[in-house]
This record gives C-alpha cells, sequence and structure tokens, in this order.
DNA sequence: GGACCTTTGTCCTGAGTGTGGAGAAAGTTG
DNA sequence: CAACTTTCTCCACACTCAGGACAAAGGTCC
C-alpha cells in the first residue's frame, strides 16, 4: 500500500490536521470554530487537504437540528510507529494519525548492547506489528533514547548510560531502514509529551515530568512545547547534588540524586536491608528471586514492611527536596511523576509532597498539584508518536 | 508636545519598529535584508509607520557605491520612562525609542515604605527628568518591583520583602499618573531583559540571569523570552534550601540560600567578623560607618582581608551550589551574576565556577560562560524601558 | 403534511496582501 | 561622460481572505 508523502502546505492546513489529531473527526463547522477563518477560507484548506489524501470525508453524523455535516477526519490508514528506548527494555508501538495505539510490544534489552543490537530489536518488533495487520507500512516514527540527544540532528551525544550510542545517527539509520520520516528525542521529553496529549498534562501550559527510572529525568513543557536547552541536556536532575558528603556516583561526583535514588539504587538498597537482615518481608524476595527491584519494594511496603517504607520514605525526601528547588525555581502548574517506580505509588507522593510544600514558597506551591503519570508505558510510545505527527503536520 | 499615541497595525509594522530599536537607524535596503518582504511590501509598511509618526526619514546616509539611502529611524521625540524600585532605592532614568538612557537618577529609598511613598517619589524623580529637557512627557513606562508580580494586570502578589504592596494596582495607579502605557514586572526579570538588550546577554536565546542584592532572584529567559511561570513566581531562588540544618529565614524555613549568601546575609556575617576580631580590615570600617554593606566586604577583600575572602568563598560555593543545579536542570547557554553584591567581583565568580564545573556534567557545563553582568543598576532600567517598548511595538 | 426554522456547506464578489519586474533617481568609478 | 551600483518607486498580476447570498438537508410545530 502507498503511504502518504503529502505534507500540510501552509500554517493552516497544520493546525487543522493537529485539530483532527487532538479532538478526533470534527465537521467543517466544528472545525471553523476553533481556528478563526472564514467559513469559505476554511472549506477551500479542507478541499486541499481531501486532495491531498491526509484527510477524509467519510459519511455523515447525526443532525443537530439542521442540515447533517460531514464527518472530516484524518485518513485511517495512516500509521506512526512510536519506539521507546529505555534502559533495560524496549517498547514499540502502533498508532494511527490520532495517537491511539493499536498494538504495543515490549521487549526486556539492555541499552548498552549498542546501537546495532537495540535497532535489529526495534525492527524486528516493528515487522512484528505490521505482520499482525495493524500496520501495511509507517508514515513516520518517533524514537526516544534515556539520554541527551542533539535534537534537530537527532543524534545522541555524550549519554552516560549509553556510552556506545554516542553521536550515533539514529534518525538516519532508522529513516533508512524504515523508510519514513524519524524523529528522536529524549526519553523523558517524550514521556511529557505523552503525558500532555493523553494523560493527566492535558491543557496545561508550564510543567514538569519528572521520570524515575534506572535514572532520573525530568522533562520540561514551556507554553506547551518541550523544553530542550542550548545542547538538548535540560531535565538531566540526576546529577544534581542533593548530599556533599553523599554516596559516589556513576558519574564521578558525589551524592548525585540518582545515586540516593532511582530504580537501580533502591533495588541496591533493598538487597541491603535483606542481607543485613531489616526486612524479612524483602530477604524472603531475594531468597526468591536472586536479585531484587523496585517492584519488590513496593510490594513489600504493601505488605507493611517497615524497611521498604523507610527505604521509600527517604527516597521520596530526597526527590522531594530537588523537585522543591525545581519548584521554585519554574513555576510549574502541574509536576508528574511518573517512571518505573511508579509503582511505590501514593507511600512516594506522600513524601514528595511533604517536601515540596514545607520548602517551597506558597505563591509557588499554592495551586500545584502533584501526581503520578497514568499513562504507564504507553506514555513514551505516545509522546514518540506526537513528535513525529507533530513534524509531519507542520508546514513543510 | 503631544504624544505618539499610534502603535503597528500588523505584525511587519512591529517588526520593524523591533529592527530599528535594537539596530538603530537603518535605510529601507537594510530594512528589506532582514525582513523578508518584497521590497514593495517594505515600502508600503514603513510608509505607513512614517504617516504614523512612530518612526522618520531624516536626511541621507553616506553613499555605499550607488543612490544615498534614506535613515529611517524611530521618532527621535519618543520617550520612555523606566523605573527600578529595588529592596533600598529606587532607580529611574529616561530613554529614547532606541533605549539609550538619556538621563538617570537614583533615590535612596526602603521599599517598605508602601506603594504610596514609593510612588510619589518615582513622580517626583520623572518630574525631575522632565524639568531638565530631557523629555517633554513619556509615550510609555516600564516599572520593576521587587517580587512577583500578576503579569498581565500589573499587579504584584504576596511578595515576601514588601508586603504593603501585595494586590496595589501598580500599573493602573502608574498609568494613571503618568497618562501613558504602563507594564510591570519583577525586577530580576528586567535586569535580564535589560543584559540581553545592551549587555553581556545579546544574541543568546536561553539564559539565566542571578541577580543578588537584598534578596536573591534568577531572571529565566527561553528562546528570547522572559518566562515568568504559573503564578508569576518563577525564578525566586532565594528560598531553595541549601542546609537542610542552617539559618532560620524570614520566611518561616530554615537554610535557604538567600538566609546564608544575599546582600543581607553578607553584611550581617561581615559585623559579625568584624566584632568578633577576626577582621581588623572590617572592624575599622565598623567602627568608621557604624554598619557594614556588602561594599565593605568587597573593598575588605580587595585589601587582601581573610575573613572577607573566606565570607566571599564560602557564600559562592553556596550560590554556584544552587546554580549548578540549576544549569543542570535548565542547561542554559549563558550565565550571568549581576546585583548589588557584583561588587565582590571575579572572588566571587570564582568560587561559582568551580562549584558549577565540578558538580553538573560536561555536556551543559562545557561552552558555559559564567560572567558579571556588564550594565550595573542601568540594567534594570533598560530592561525596563524594554518591556514597555516591546508592549507598544506589537500589534495593537 | 406543510410552513418555518436551524444547521451545514458552497459560491461569488470585492477588499486587501504581497510578488516581481520595469524603470527612475542618485550616486561612484574609470 | 559612459557604465555600473545601489536605492527607491510604480504598476500589473496573483493570491488570500471575509462576508453575504443562497442552496441543501434536516428538524419542529401545528
Amino acid at each position: 500500500m502507498r503511504r502518504m508523502t503529502a505534507r500540510p502546505a501552509n500554517a493552516h492546513q497544520a493546525r487543522l490536521l493537529r485539530l483532527l489529531r487532538d479532538g478526533g473527526p470534527n465537521s467543517r463547522a466544528q472545525l471553523g470554530d476553533q481556528v478563526d477563518l472564514s467559513r469559505s477560507k476554511l472549506a477551500v484548506e479542507v478541499d486541499r487537504l481531501l486532495e491531498t489524501g491526509l484527510v477524509v470525508a467519510d459519511g455523515l453524523a447525526a443532525s443537530r437540528g439542521g442540515r447533517r455535516s460531514h464527518n472530516i477526519r484524518l485518513a485511517p490508514e495512516l500509521r506512526f510507529l512510536g519506539v521507546d528506548i529505555g534502559a533495560t527494555s524496549i517498547d514499540v508501538a502502533v498508532t494511527n494519525a490520532e495517537l491511539e495505539v493499536l498494538g504495543h510490544l515490549n521487549h526486556p534489552m539492555d541499552v548498552r548492547e549498542g546501537p546495532v543490537a537495540v535497532f535489529e530489536q526495534v525492527l524486528s518488533l516493528a515487522a512484528k506489528l505490521r505482520a499482525s495487520g495493524l500496520a501495511e507500512g509507517f508514515d513516520g516514527a518517533g524514537i526516544g533514547v534515556p539520554g541527551p540527544v542533539r535534537f534537530p540532528e537527532g543524534v545522541p551525544v555524550a549519554p552516560p548510560i549509553m556510552p556506545g550510542w554516542d553521536g550515533f545517527p539514529v534518525r538516519e539509520a532508522l529513516s533508512q531502514e524504515l523508510g519514513c520520516p524519524v524523529m528522536v528525542d529524549n526519553d523523558v521529553n517524550l514521556m511529557a509529551m505523552g503525558e500532555q496529549h493523553a494523560g493527566v498534562a492535558r491543557s496545561v501550559g508550564d510543567y514538569l515530568c519528572v521520570k524515575i527510572g534506572t535514572g532520573i529525568g525530568c522533562g520540561i513543557v514551556v507554553g506547551g512545547e518541550v523544553y530542550r536547552g542550548t545542547t538538548g541536556s535540560a531535565g538531566d536532575i540526576g546529577h544534581i547534588q542533593v548530599d556533599p558528603d553523599g554516596r559516589a556516583c556513576a558519574c564521578g561526583n558525589k551524592g548525585c540524586l540518582e545515586a540516593h535514588f532511582s530504580g537501580a539504587a533502591l533495588a541496591r538498597d533493598a538487597e541491603d536491608a535483606a542481607r543485613e537482615g531489616r526486612s524479612p518481608e524483602l530477604a524472603a524476595r531475594l531468597e526468591a528471586a536472586g536479585r531484587l527491584t523496585a517492584a519488590d519494594v513496593a510490594a513489600a511496603a504493601a505488605a507493611g514492611d517497615a524497611a521498604a517504607l523507610d527505604l521509600i520514605r527517604e527516597g521520596g525526601n530526597r526527590l522531594g527536596q530537588v523537585i522543591a528547588s525545581l519548584v521554585s525555581f519554574f513555576n510549574p502548574g502541574l509536576v508528574v511523576i511518573g517512571g518505573g517506580v511508579t509503582g511505590l505509588g501514593h507511600n512516594l507522593l506522600a513524601s514528595v509532597r511533604t517536601q515540596v510544600y514545607k520548602q517551597s514558597l506558597p505563591l509557588a506551591t499554592g495551586n500545584l498539584p502533584i501526581v503520578l503519570g497514568e499513562l504507564g508505558p504507553t506514555a513514551g510510545v505516545i509522546g514518540a508518536a506526537r513528535l513525529i505527527s507533530d513534524h509531519l503536520f507542520s508546514p513543510a
């Protein structure tokens, strides 16, 4: 099947495409209400979009008391590929043009195996999705990697946890393999975009999205747009120092947030607690599995284990301390916490909230919700799809 | 003399006005090079601007090998008033439309005397500037206050160091008194705009501007625009906690940055050092003046006083610690340090740089200049003038 | 069922926006 | 003084866009 190659010819068309993406099918009249164009001009632009095949008119909507309207919608056969490469696993999903996830696959894999091996896996997962009939091809792909990215070129730069990827032309390579446009970003930024598109952050202009997985990062959204910083490393809060005499971190410094609280740090602390006999619950789990993860800590805490609860409380305090600083500085309208350790749930949230509300000034915290992400692992892939759709749905 | 009341009728005209403001007089041809419009369209818009009187054509420029060009410039009789209300003094300046300072007055005054008394003083200073022949009236005024502002309305909200100002309609009141449009902002944001317009931050898109005076604040510039946050309190870094067991702060918390390092904290520490006999240099100055300020510490340090140098080093470390966190988070292209304690100069800068380069990741610090502001007290008033000119030079 | 209303969408005219070329104006250079 | 540059103006033409008239297609009410 022939893939769509058309792009919006002007800002109006781009605007209309995004409205249809975010709001679903619409009549011409409804579009007109949102777009501040005359009916005539709107009709012209819609007709042009229909000609390109990017949108279709299928069927009539129910009458609302007058003439029935045509349903204008994005071409239903459009397909985006969303790829989220985490430190320890790969998520791949197909979406339609409205960014609804039609199929989603996860595969455990260490990112340190390097770009070649990871790409092979990504392509195989994408092929599997295609084979299942969800897509005959992709009109675009977004991909997130766990490290800083030089955004315009789509190339990772000096990524601490994935050294083999430094300078690897991710965008170029994937675009070649898939035969479609590709955009690359930091995985945290994609999570922020995902929660903004379909999660808790809808209709918030300025917000922070803290992702705690193997490492810790923070997506920064300013006026609805992801802020990436001068060299693409904005939001890299894992190496903010929380304790001058603290633990040694992989980065070479001491007392980094990430060394005290992250998926990896938490697992290590839990294993220590188990071995030192401070937690029968964790010890039993260590016995059974040979190693512990953040999920074990969450389960132990749910079972009332004091040591596990302590770990979460202490970690939440550290994290809350940093978030409190960021709230004072950035004055966001919302803080979202997500990533692998979200399973720690409300215990974690409680510690963070306590710290933030205690340390930041009332004006900044007055009406500040601090919530868990609601999309889980789909946030990243939806964000990836949105990344490429933002690119494709902008004037050529 | 009749004041200008015209405003640009469209985005092109606004663009042209800003080009003339930032680049000074220009020929039509030079404007055309910067503006991506056809010569014909450009000529039309310039003619319309000439009709409104916002710009004038005066004289011919020297030939560059062909026909001599007309000098197009902003109307030379346009006058903006820039007001910077600090915690302990008021700065007022007149500028022309190119934001060149034509006259500048400073008057010591405690902001806590309240808006009525301060306004009286501001108006008297403005009258003095008018009386000196620098202006016959003002086409607009910008004003900065040392606390958070609800920007669209121009009203201070919950300002910690100027409690009597909470909710006072600064914009409304000043506009009434001066009979011209007024915009209000945080003083730190104005400093950031000033340094961006005429100081060290020219042509930098994303940067931070840390102002250390009686308190500590940080102007945040994203893509050339000041970022103010959800409730207008963005950049309020004075109350970030740097030491959980630290000193009591006026805000009710312990260990705030501002409690450890700011103009006020530094003066107190210096007086302590003097009384405890740790610094003969400072003791002599305390004897002479009855009290000490940051300037005394700077002078003592310049004279080689060990205690003063220690104070600066320690303060710079605290500040550097916070800035390091912000650099990791925000990934700016430049960090500017300004405000009252800039006199501490390179000793302060050295400590800050050490901390930042030590604590933040190389990708964020790799090419990151950390410099002192170069405009001193004029940064604020120039920023204020730019604030109102940005407002007036945008489509009505 | 028919008169009347609402909603949706199309068509047309006219005002305004913007481009590019021709060419006039005003200088320099040899 | 001829040739060339640069600057600026004028004009014809294409495109953009708004708003009104009107047609299409349904409801609602008696």
